[in-house]
DNA sequence: GCCGTTTTCGGCCCGACTGTTTTCAGTCG
């Protein structure tokens, strides 16, 4: 699936077309680099029944050139973009206050054409020359430099989620009459957020916007207007927060969440009804039509309800207004968790106080699933310590009467094969198959591995199927259409790793698994009873996902999920 | 460059804040 590539070459000559103030032809490159990289199907096949049109935001030229880069490899007029811009120009518009005007400014009147070269015309006090620049511009600049070079990378969810709400525990504590939640990406449960937004409402805006800037974890405040204001937290991440009134709360929770996209489509759609949406409502003329409930502002829209989590403008809005929206899972439905660890291998905790840990979260039944003997960094189990495992178990389910499945986490080896032989797998009651190691194979290996796997008789889970890190560790190559139609075809069920590091299936990748027919099931991977919570971010990726109950194993009763496990 | 319950041409979401200006352009989300 290429994809990916194709939304690049997009999304380049998108940034390229922002430099020469095409602002027009800019967004619409964007949108469909965006739309097509979000888009299911894939974009070869697409182009070959010549169907590109039918993604959202690509009409006769933008088709054109899809189809010249999948059979050419290039896009003439990239390539001639290229040769107009320097590369360095573009980087320029990463800084936080450097848009394409003034990047065009600066290349064109003083030949900059790096972050070096502004960094050092700042610097030297010569950027005060240019019209409409002055000292505190110059320091702006170096400032968002600064920023830029050190917080390069995305904040994790399961970094940003905690902060927020200790932010917003803060905020409540020192505005007793406010109403604070966290909203952007972090709402819409993303795997990672590039800043923090808080929203508050209160009849004293400047009591909150004082309190929230002078946050003992601040570092430096950006800006801080009547409505608005932004701060630098000691760890270097950037939080917005803005203060509405109580009848505005529901129009700022649903502008400040995002996102970007589906708000614009919002808009779109109020703008056709005779209507203005705004942060503060849902206006017709001047009227106030709807503003203090999210629900009341889809209402005035003639939409359903979208939850958060599927904001993305990828066919959201569509359902709302057809009624089609599923409904989603949620933490409520989750019965069991089929995927932890104990410290018989790499975990910190007993069985026992994984159970009891399992048993206080109100869940019907757990499965327990240590590693297998080759993975020796985690202390994998022989087969002779994995059968006497089974017998502590089956006796620990006896005398708690609690549903404990038997299990392993079991490694694929590079040739597709499985760590323990079929005589030993046949000894438990389901089996996760996972990888580990030799990440680096070539897509169609990969996939060959995977599938071997999935394939397998006694397989009946594959674990984070990607394999990869939250920021630092690239996901595997494979062809992941293919893997999830052989994980449907062979009653596998594939992962949602709730494990804030991996979050392996993401949720758009969990949807293309229901698209292809395959059923989920979300983990948490424990390796200590302090990990059995990080259970919500995988229902985060599940929702992004649009799954039902129905989709995810872990949601049926307990002689359901038997019954799958025995294939 | 895309798109259509005003439209196949003429629009393209909307508002807050800052800096450098004496009324607004640029940027951001």
């Amino acid at each position: 699936m290429r994809n990916k590539e194709v939304a690049a070459a997009l999304s380049e000559m998108a940034d390229l077309l922002d430099v020469k103030g095409e602002l027009q032809k800019q967004s619409a490159y964007r949108w469909a680099a965006r739309s097509i990289e979000a888009f299911g199907e894939d974009v070869e096949r697409l182009n070959s029944e010549k169907r590109l049109k039918e993604i959202p935001g690509v009409g006769e030229a933008i088709a054109e050139k899809v189809t010249e880069y999948l059979t050419t490899g290039r896009i003439s007029l990239l390539e001639e973009l290229r040769s107009q811009i320097p590369r360095g120009v573009v980087g320029l518009m990463a800084i936080p206050g450097v848009g394409p005007k003034t990047t065009g400014l600066l290349w064109h009147e003083m030949g900059i054409t790096s972050i070096d070269e502004l960094r050092q015309a700042a610097e030297g006090h010569r950027l005060r020359r240019l019209k409409g620049f002055g000292e505190k511009k110059e320091e702006k600049i170096l400032r968002g430099i600064r920023f830029l070079t050190e917080s390069s990378k995305r904040i994790p969810l399961g970094v940003a989620l905690p902060i927020a709400e200790e932010i917003v525990r803060y905020l409540e504590g020192a505005n007793p009459d406010a109403r604070v939640s966290f909203a952007g990406s972090i709402r819409r449960m993303k795997e990672s957020a590039g800043d923090l937004d808080i929203l508050a409402a209160s009849p004293n805006r400047s009591g909150v916007i004082q309190s929230f800037t002078t946050m003992p974890n601040v570092r430096e405040v950006v800006l801080a207007g009547d409505t608005k204001a932004t701060v630098i937290l000691d760890s270097g991440i950037q939080t917005d927060l803005r203060v509405l009134d109580e009848t505005s709360w529901g129009a700022g929770l649903q502008y400040f969440t995002g996102s970007k996209d589906h708000n614009v489509h919002l808009r779109t759609i109020a703008q056709g009804m005779g209507l203005k949406l705004n942060e503060y409502g849902v206006f017709r003329e001047d009227q106030l039509v709807a503003g203090a409930t999210e629900e009341g502002v889809y209402e005035a829209l003639g939409l359903h309800y979208i939850e958060p989590e599927m904001r993305e403008d990828a066919g959201e809005i569509e359902a709302a207004q057809s009624g089609k929206l599923p409904r989603l899972v949620g933490m409520a439905d989750i019965r069991g968790d089929l995927h932890v660890h104990t410290n018989a291998t790499d975990g910190a905790d007993t069985l026992k106080a994984m159970i009891d840990a399992v048993r206080q979260l109100g869940y019907e039944y757990v499965g327990i699933s240590d590693h297998s003997r080759s993975l020796l960094v985690a202390r994998g189990l022989s087969v002779e310590n994995l059968l006497k495992r089974k017998e502590e178990i089956r006796t620990l389910a006896k005398e708690t009467g609690f549903p404990i499945l038997f299990g392993t986490e079991c490694e694929i080896l590079t040739n597709g094969e499985l760590d323990y032989p079929e005589d030993v797998l046949r000894e438990l009651d389901y089996v996760i198959a996972a990888i580990h190691s030799k990440l680096t194979a070539e897509a169609d290996v990969m996939t060959e591995r995977v599938v071997t796997a999935i394939k397998h008789p006694y397989v009946n889970i594959l674990a984070h199927p990607f394999t990869g890190l939250v920021n630092r560790r690239e996901p595997i190559q494979m062809d992941f259409e293919t893997v999830a139609e052989q994980a449907a075809e062979n009653n596998t069920a594939l992962e949602i790793n709730a494990f804030p590091d991996r979050l392996d299936l993401s949720g758009l990748r969990a949807r293309l698994a229901k698209e292809k027919g395959a059923k989920l099931v979300i983990n948490t991977d424990s390796h200590s009873i302090n990990h059995l919570g990080f259970m919500r971010f995988g229902v985060g990726q599940a929702r992004r996902g649009w799954l039902v109950p129905d989709d995810i194993l872990n949601c049926w009763p307990l002689d359901l999920v038997q019954k799958f496990f025995s294939r």
